[in-house]
Order: C-alpha cells, then sequence, then structure tokens
DNA sequence: GATGAATGAGGATTCATTCAT
DNA sequence: AATGAATGAATCCTCATTCAT
C-alpha cells in the first residue's frame, strides 16, 4: 500500500483533514455537486467518520466559513493594532484582505462562491462575520472622519460597504481569471483609490 | 396583455409567464431547491410545457440572466447617450444600477445569489455580459482620463472592477437587510465616493 | 421458478397492484425486510410511481390493513344483518372471521404479524378499527345477555376481548403452522366452546 | 462523575444490566427504533461491551425472551403442582399469567409487540417456548376430560389455543389501555367464562 | 401545442459491529 | 474485561425529464 505523499493522508487530526478535504472538493466542483464520499475519500477517511465530526454536508461549508472568518478577523485586528494613521489602516485592510485570499485558491473559491448559494446562507453570514468585519472598516472611517483625515460628508457604513465591496469585486474576478496573477499586488493601487475618495 | 402582477396568469405568452414565475420561484426559495413543478404551477403550466419553451431546469436561470443583462445594457446605453461629461455618465451608470435593480427585488435576488451557485455559471457571465458591463464603465474611465477629468494614474480596469463592486456589494446588501429602504436613494452618495476618488 | 399467473401484471389499477404486491411481499419478507423497489418490482411499476400514490413505505402498510378492516366490518355487517338468535350471530362472526383470513395467507400474515412492529402501530388500529370490531361483538353479547339468552354475570367487554383472542390465536398459529389445513374448519369446534361459556 | 443512586449503575452483573436495559428501551422505543448504543447508554456500560456478552442486537430480544419464558414455566408448574382439581389448574394457570405479566409493563410489551416483528421470529418461539406452553393447558384439559370434568367432544388443543388467546389478547389490550388498571383482576372472570365453556 | 403520469438514477445519512488500545 | 472511535454497507425517497395521448 504506497501511501505517498500525496492524497489521503492516514494520520493527523481528522476533523482538520475533512475540512481541508471539504474545501478543496467543493472549490473543485461546487458544494451541490460535491459528494459527502468524494470527501471523505479525499479526507483519507470513511463516509461515516464526517458524522462523528460534523452534523451533515451543510455544517461543513458552514464550519469551513466560520473557522475562516474567526481567524481571518483575529489575524486582522492584530495588524491593525500596529498601525497608525487612519489612511494607513485602510491600506492595510485592504492589503490584509487580498493577501490572505490571495494565498488560498480553494479557500477563496469557497468563500466567494459556494458560500452563497441561499438567501438562507447569506443572511446567516452577512448578519454575523460579515457585519463585524464592515464594523471594523466603518469604526476606522468614523475615527478619521472626527479627526479631519476624512471627509465628513461620506456616509461611514456605506463606505465600509464600498471598500468590502470591491474587495469582494477583485477577489471573483481573480478566481475567474483564466490567467494567475498576484492578487496581493493590486492592494496598493485599490487603496490609492480608495484613500483619494476618503481624503478631504 | 392581461400580464398581472399577481400570481398565475391564465393568458397570455407562456414563454413570458414562466420565465417570470422562474424568476419569482427561484428568489423566494433558491434555484437548487426551487422545483420545476412549482414554477409551472406558478406560471399556470403543466410541468411538460416548460420544456417545450426551455432546454431544462437551468436553462430558464441562464435565460432569466441573459434577457435581463441584455434588455439592461441596452438601456444603460440609451440612457448614457444622453449624457456629456465623463463624472456625468459614472454618476448615471450608478444610478442606473441602483434604480433598476431596486425596482425587482426577485431579480434582485435571482442576479445577486442564485446565479452565483458554481464557478462555471459565474464564469459564464462573467466572460460575457458582465465583460461588457464592465467594458462600458472602463470606457468611459479611460475617455475621462484621455480629457484629464480623471487621475491618469488610475488602471482603468480595476477602477471599473471597483465601482461594479460597490454597486454588486450595495445590491446585495439591500437584499439582505432586514428594513426596506430606497436603494436608488443611495446612487448620489457612492457617486460621491467614486467620483472623488477619480478625480484630478 | 415458476412465475406464472401471478407475478407483474402489466395493466390495470395501479394503485391496486401495489397494495397487492406490498402484501405479498411484505407477508414473504417481512414489513423491515421488505425493500421498496422490491415492492415496485413486484407490482410492475417503477420506485417512484409508488409514491404518487402513497406518502411512504409505511403508509402501504397502513393502508393494507385499513382497506382490508373496512371491508371486512362492512361484509360482516352485512352477514349478520340476515342472522336471527343472539348465539347465531356469534357463531356467524366466528365464522366469517376465520372464512376470510383463512382465504388469503398473505393478508393473514400481514395482519397478525406485520402490522405488530410498534407499540405505536397497534394503538393506531386498536383505537379505530379493532374497537369497531370488539363493539360488534360487545354488543351481541349485551343483546343476548338483556334476553337472557347468555349468562348476565359475563363481562360483556371481557367476553368480545376473549372472542376476538381466541380467534387472533387461531389465525396466528394456523400461519405458523408448517402442516395445511383448513382455518374455517374449526370455525363450529370453536363456536361450541364459546357459547357454552356464555349460555344461561 | 456522581453517579447517583438511580439509573446506571456502576456495579453488579453487567449481563443482567443490559438485559434490562435492553426490555426498558425496547418497550419505550420499539425493538427496531431502539439503537445498540442506547441500550448501552441505558446499562451504563460501552457500546462495544455489549458484544462480550451478547452476539448481537437480535440476541438480546431473544434472551430477554428465552430467559423469561423459561422462569415463566417454572413457576407456573410450581404453582400448578400445588393444585388439586382441574378446574382449580386451569384457573391458576389463567391467574399466573395475568399475575405475571401484569406485574411488568416493559416486559409484556416486549413479549406481546417487540417479539413479534416476523414471521421467522414468532416461528421460532411458537415452535419451542408457546408449544410447552400450550402443552401444559392441554394436557390439563385432557386429563379433566378423562375424569369427566370436562366436555368430551372439545378438541383439548383448540381450547388450549382458546386460552392462550384470550389471555394474550388481554394482556396486548391492557398494555395499549390508556387507563391503568389491575390486569390480574380479570383473572377469575376469565376463568369463570372459560370454565363455563369446559364443564360437562 | 399541451398535458401530467410515469420514470429511475442518484446520494446523504444511519447504525450495527469491530478491534486497537 | 472494557472501551468507543471508526467503519462502510445499505436504502428510502426526490424530482428533472420524457412521451403517449
Amino acid at each position: 500500500m504506497t501511501e505517498l505523499v500525496e492524497a489521503p493522508p492516514r494520520s493527523g487530526n481528522k476533523r482538520a483533514r475533512i475540512l481541508r478535504a471539504a474545501t478543496d472538493v467543493f472549490a473543485q466542483v461546487g458544494y451541490f455537486n460535491a459528494r459527502v464520499s468524494q470527501v471523505a475519500k479525499a479526507a483519507g477517511v470513511a463516509d461515516g467518520t464526517i458524522y462523528l465530526y460534523f452534523q451533515n454536508k451543510e455544517d461543513l461549508l458552514i464550519t469551513i466559513f466560520r473557522e475562516h472568518a474567526q481567524s481571518y478577523l483575529v489575524s486582522l485586528e492584530g495588524e491593525l493594532s500596529g498601525v497608525t494613521g487612519w489612511g494607513e489602516r485602510i491600506r492595510c485592510a485592504i492589503r490584509h484582505h487580498l493577501t490572505t485570499l490571495g494565498s488560498d485558491r480553494a479557500l477563496a473559491v469557497v468563500s466567494q462562491v459556494e458560500l452563497r448559494h441561499t438567501l438562507k446562507f447569506m443572511s446567516l453570514f452577512s448578519q454575523a462575520e460579515v457585519a463585524e468585519y464592515l464594523n471594523i472598516l466603518r469604526h476606522t472611517v468614523e475615527r478619521g472622519q472626527a479627526e479631519g483625515a476624512f471627509r465628513a460628508s461620506l456616509h461611514p457604513q456605506l463606505v465600509a460597504k464600498s471598500i468590502f465591496g470591491i474587495l469582494d469585486e477583485l477577489v471573483t474576478s481573480w478566481i475567474l481569471s483564466e490567467k494567475e496573477y498576484d492578487l496581493a499586488a493590486q492592494a496598493s493601487h485599490v487603496a490609492d483609490f480608495v484613500l483619494h475618495g476618503l481624503m478631504a
């Protein structure tokens, strides 16, 4: 049984292996077309084992997002904490978004495409993790306005959504592109555009 | 044309009725959860009849988007043709986007949510209709730059994607919002932000 | 395997064919071991067709019983209406029970064995059809007592249950017997025993 | 973890605990709906432990019946041995049946309902324990007839089945009843009816 | 063109049983 | 002896699509 470097690793944390396998399979064939048995095979576990760690197929999808979103928010706040200047913080957030998703295509596909299957699903995340992300952006805008760095006439929430929308679109566009390019490389250009729009 | 707003009309163009029913049903329960028989019932036709007008369930979804996207692009160009000033054209495009989707929630749901089921699906549209839309925006930016109205340092394609991303996010946000509000009312604020970012 | 007259008839009422097939298959392998596809095959229809006529597998079992129980009660009352003398009526009911079940072994197996899978199931029938059957017997006993034909000291409901219990056991015993014998032939002997117990 | 007086006892004979737990669980949710893990939990042992004492799930059900049936037959013969007069012996058997099952509802449910899942299952018991029970009753009837106490025209085996049928039905009826009543209290009434039918 | 009864392939999930510890 | 994590076979039901009428 030549269990090579590739595929189904026999050891290690099963839960993590299943989650990674699910991310890859969902990204490749789509959530609805993905078979649970396919995920199991890719993770090197029996079909039933998946149900020891997750409630059902949907729970896999939700968990993938939840865990990444959480770690994303933590790392974002970590990065932001070391940055002074409101403009710089916006720039940092933009860079972080594009860098993170730009370094794991399967994860990006899952979050940009597979996660948006249903209104219900989108509501779910839009009210929790996404809302928190928007809050971080909005607060930054508000602080910048308070200090006179950003134009006071802008609606902070609308700006937050706009920034998120731009980043979201760039990631989607990157995923769909036939050419492979460095997503993070666009960060400074985006930041220029956004900050110019914000500046007093 | 006794095409009343409400439910299963008994007469009139079957194809259009099916398409409208599909839009409503898809928006309400989601494409994957929608049953062809449900669409048939909502359209007031027999299940089999749908297959006289459409190849299969997926064809319904594709057609909904295709037809609306085409009429959207036609109407957009119509509106733009009467506008002078590159900034005004951007403003007009923004207004048109938010006004159109803001006036048909079911259509908005379908295009923001249901259409994004699969990578394959998104590629399909991103390479055709969406690409054309981006082209219109990009050309406007390029022209504006050529005339010195917009900053030359910006990448036109990136700006186009950014504008699209912002609008896309605002529509999605509007769909998911529990409060009902006028989407089109945000047009001028968005335009201010975008144009300030563009202006030399 | 003599697949003669029996097996998959190609025409005729689908619902009835499915019901008959289900009775036979359930009797042969037991409800829990029976596969829906097996019933479909035996009925000469597609698996899915069964679900056009019945809600689910359990509904098949319930319906088999319901319909036979109803027709049984109707025919029993038909027979009883032509009989005078309370003792004769008891005799008639006994004969009818043993004759009816003794002429359709598969049906007998289903009602004696398969139908008693669960407390829930038994309650279901015991509160409806069986209760009505017991009522008929009890009323006969009561009338017989009122006319002085039967001993007044007996509890009518207990006698009704006793008669039912005797018949039920005889049917079960007949089903389980390795020897084939005429169930109805026991009617007069049973009646003698029962009536002797009843007589004043 | 404070395992108090209640539930899952930590000590004592595991085999007996498992058997008791199985009886209770089967009675409560039915054999087919019962999960082996549920029985294990109720018995306070690990799932796998059950397989150290029993071959499989079915073996649990068979063993429950086998052991109770054996102890039942032993106790019945014990009681009968002290009784003189054939009529009294019948009366004694009836009382013993209703008293025994009337004092352990879970056991009664298992023997009246859960044990009758399949033709195969019923055959199994009908040929062994039940047959032996019927033999005891039949011999009593035969002896009574030989001594002229019971009518000679009755078929002893049919009478034995009838008595069993009556008792069986009364137990079933008691189980299914929504009202709680003393099953054993019916013994004398049943005996009156039966003996009247038997008496010369 | 219209119908809608019939089809049958396809998959998530359960759970009895095993066996390494 | 006891455990309980892991297994994977096994099946009911759904629903897009067809086609005889």
